[in-house]
DNA sequence: TTGTACGCGTTATCAG
DNA sequence: CTGATAACGCGTACAA
C-alpha cells in the first residue's frame, strides 16, 4: 500500500539537520539563505518526493494564486474563446481558475458565488446570467475588497472593472450597413434588454433606424433566448407576415439564431440577400459555413479573456490599480460578408 | 475601509458564549448537537457575516472539494460540452473544478499537473495532449492514490479509469457506411495515432476496407492537426491526384476538417456526395450548417464530462470503486446525412 | 545566515 | 450534548 503521509518541509529539515523555517525560506527563494544550503533543500525536496501544500500556505499567506470565474455557459464558442484567453494568461502570471456555471439562473450564480468566496480566491471574473437582477451576492467580496471584473455581461459599479465591446456602436453600424444597402424595412432578433449586450444592441439598432428616418414596429423586434429554435420559431414569425409586409432584412444578436433563421427561410424558398438581407453577432464558426457567408460582428473572445485577467492580476500584484478606470472596451469589427450584399448580388444579375 | 479581519467559528462562540468545537459541529449540521444551539449558531453566522474559509479546513480534513481538470484546448465544441457535463455533475455533489489546458503539449501538461497536485485536488480528471508519450507527470498522484480518471483522450494504467466511446467501431461503421454507398476509393484525413482516439479511428476505417476487400494506399492516409487549414490543405492534396485515381470518398477523424476540405472542393466545382462523398466526426454544430449537412459521429460530451465526474465522486465517497474497471465506454451514434448519400443523390437525377 | 516560537482557521479526539 | 486542546503544514517576526 502506498505510503500515506505527506512529505512535510519538516521532514526535509531533519533531513538536513535544519530548521523547518530555513527550508521554508530556501524553497520560496528567499535571498537571506545562503546558496549552499538552498541547493541542499532543493535536492533533499527532490530526493524526498516533496510537493508544496499550497493551502497550508494559502492559511498562513492569505493569497491562494487562484481566480473564479463565473460565466452562464460554459459551451458557448464565444465563452469557450473567453476561458481560453483566461486560463492562459491566469497560467502565465501562475495564477489558476476556478470555473463555474450558473446556466443562466440568478440562483446558481449566487451559490457559486458563495463558494468562490469561501475559497478565497484572490479576485473574481464574472458574465452576468440571463436574469440577475442585482450584485447583492457579490457584496462579500466588495466587502473585504476583493477584486471583481465583469466582461461581456456586466453591470457597473462603484468598486470593479467592465471589460466589454461597445455593443451600441457595433449594432449601429451593421444596421447602418443594411440600410446603406438599400435595406427599409429592418427587423431586429434580439436577447433580454436587462443585459447590457442585448440593450445596447437593440439601441444601436434602433437609433440607425431612426437617424435614417426609417420607421420601426414592435412587431419587428423578437426578444429571445437566441437559440437554435428561436431562429427556426423567428423564420415562423416571418412567414407570418403578408408578402407586402415583410422585413427586407433582418439583424440578429448573435448568429446562431441568425443561421438557423436563414436556413429555415431558404427551405421556405427565401433567396438571401436577394429577397431578404441578414446580419448577425460574434463570427461563430457557423457564420463562415452557412451559404451565403454571414454578415456579422467579430471579437476575440481570447482578448477578452486576456485583457480581464491581466487586468486582475496587475491590480492584485499592485501594478496597477484597477478601481482608477470604470471600463476598458475591446475593438469590435464589422465583417462584411455575401448574406448582406445586397447591390452585390443584385448587380450580378 | 473595509473591517479586514475575518470573521471566524472563535467570534461566532464567543458571541453566543460556548466554545469554537461547538460552532463548527453546528455549522457542519454534526447531529451531535442541540437543534436549538445549532439554530442559535447558524443566526449569529448570518448576523456577524461569518463566511466559512475552505482552506482552513482542508488543512484539517485532508480534502478540498476540489476536482482538477486537464485538457489539451478549451475552445473547441466538443471540449467545452465535456466541461459543462463536469462542471454540472460537479457542482451538484458540492465540488469545484480547476480547469487548465495543456495546449497539446506535453511540458505544460507536467506543470498543470503538478500545480494541481499542490493544491491537492481531491482527483484528476484528464484528456491528454497530442504528444504526451508516458505518465510520469502523474506519478505525484498514483502515489498518494489521488484518483485519475482519463477521459476522451486516454491511455491506459493499472490505477485509474477511462472514460471513451469505441472509436474503433464508430469508423468502422462510418466507413462500412461509405463502402455501401458504392465508394471505393475511400480516403482518411486523421489526427497523430499516438493518440487512442485518433489511432482506433484510422483502425476502424482500415479493418473495413479489408473486410471488404478494398484496396489502401498510404497516400489516403494523411495525418494533420485537423484544423480548418488542415481541411483546406487536404483539399489541395485530393485536387493533385489524377482525375482517375482520385478518391470518391472522405471519412474525416472531425467535423472541422471534413467541412473545410468540402468547401474547397466544392469551390473547384466538385459535386457532393456525387463527385466525392463525406464523412465526419464529433457531430459539431457546423455539421448541420454545412451544405449538403456532413454525415457524423455523434456522441455527447456532456454526458462524457458527466459521467467521468460522477465515478470519480461516487470513488471519492466510497459508494463505488473506480479501480474495480478498466473502462467505461460510451454510446457513439452514426448520423448519416446528405453528404455521404450517393444512392440518394443518384436517383434523384 | 539561521533558529525559535507562534499563529493562520478549522476539525478530530478525548473527556466530561 | 458540549468543552478543551492538539494538530494540519506553512510563513514570519524576532532573536541569535
Amino acid at each position: 500500500m502506498a505510503e500515506n503521509r505527506e512529505v512535510t518541509i519538516y521532514d526535509i529539515a531533519r533531513h538536513l539537520n535544519i530548521s523547518a523555517a530555513t527550508v521554508s525560506r530556501g524553497l520560496n527563494n528567499n535571498p537571506a539563505v545562503s546558496k549552499n544550503t538552498r541547493k541542499k533543500i532543493t535536492e533533499a525536496a527532490q530526493k524526498l518526493g516533496y510537493q508544496s501544500n499550497t493551502f497550508a500556505s494559502s492559511l498562513r499567506s492569505k493569497s491562494t494564486h487562484t481566480l473564479g470565474v463565473l460565466v452562464p455557459r460554459l459551451n458557448s464558442h464565444f465563452m469557450s474563446s473567453v476561458l481560453a484567453g483566461m486560463e492562459k494568461a491566469a497560467n502565465k502570471h501562475g495564477y489558476n481558475l476556478i470555473i463555474a456555471q450558473s446556466l443562466e439562473e440568478a440562483e446558481n450564480e449566487k451559490q457559486n458565488a458563495d463558494t468562490m468566496f469561501n475559497k478565497r480566491v484572490d479576485g473574481l471574473l464574472i458574465s452576468l446570467a440571463y436574469d440577475t437582477s442585482n450584485l447583492n451576492h457579490l457584496e462579500p467580496f466588495f466587502k473585504r475588497n476583493i477584486p471583481v471584473v465583469f466582461f461581456d455581461r456586466v453591470q457597473s459599479h462603484t468598486s470593479s472593472i467592465s471589460v466589454v465591446i461597445n455593443n451600441y456602436e457595433a449594432a449601429y453600424k451593421i444596421t447602418s450597413h443594411l440600410i446603406d444597402q438599400g435595406c427599409r424595412r429592418i427587423m431586429h432578433i434580439g436577447g433580454n434588454v436587462l443585459r447590457n449586450v442585448y440593450k445596447d444592441r437593440f439601441e444601436g439598432y434602433r437609433q440607425a433606424l431612426k437617424d435614417h428616418d426609417l420607421p420601426f414596429q414592435e412587431k419587428w423586434h423578437l426578444v429571445t433566448a437566441l437559440s437554435e429554435e428561436d431562429g427556426t420559431a423567428a423564420a415562423n414569425h416571418i412567414l407570418g407576415f403578408p408578402a407586402s409586409k415583410r422585413p427586407d432584412a433582418v439583424f440578429c444578436a448573435n448568429d446562431t439564431s441568425a443561421v438557423y433563421c436563414m436556413m429555415a427561410l431558404k427551405a421556405a424558398g427565401f433567396r438571401i440577400p436577394e429577397d431578404i438581407a441578414f446580419a448577425g453577432f460574434n463570427n461563430d464558426p457557423i457564420s463562415k459555413v452557412i451559404e451565403p457567408n454571414l454578415t456579422t460582428v467579430d471579437y476575440s473572445g481570447e482578448t477578452m479573456g486576456n485583457t480581464a485577467v491581466t487586468n486582475l492580476i496587475n491590480h492584485l500584484k499592485g501594478i496597477s490599480n484597477l478601481y482608477s478606470t470604470n471600463s476598458i472596451t475591446l475593438r469590435a469589427n464589422l465583417i462584411i460578408r455575401a448574406s448582406s450584399l445586397k447591390k452585390v448580388a443584385g448587380s450580378k444579375k
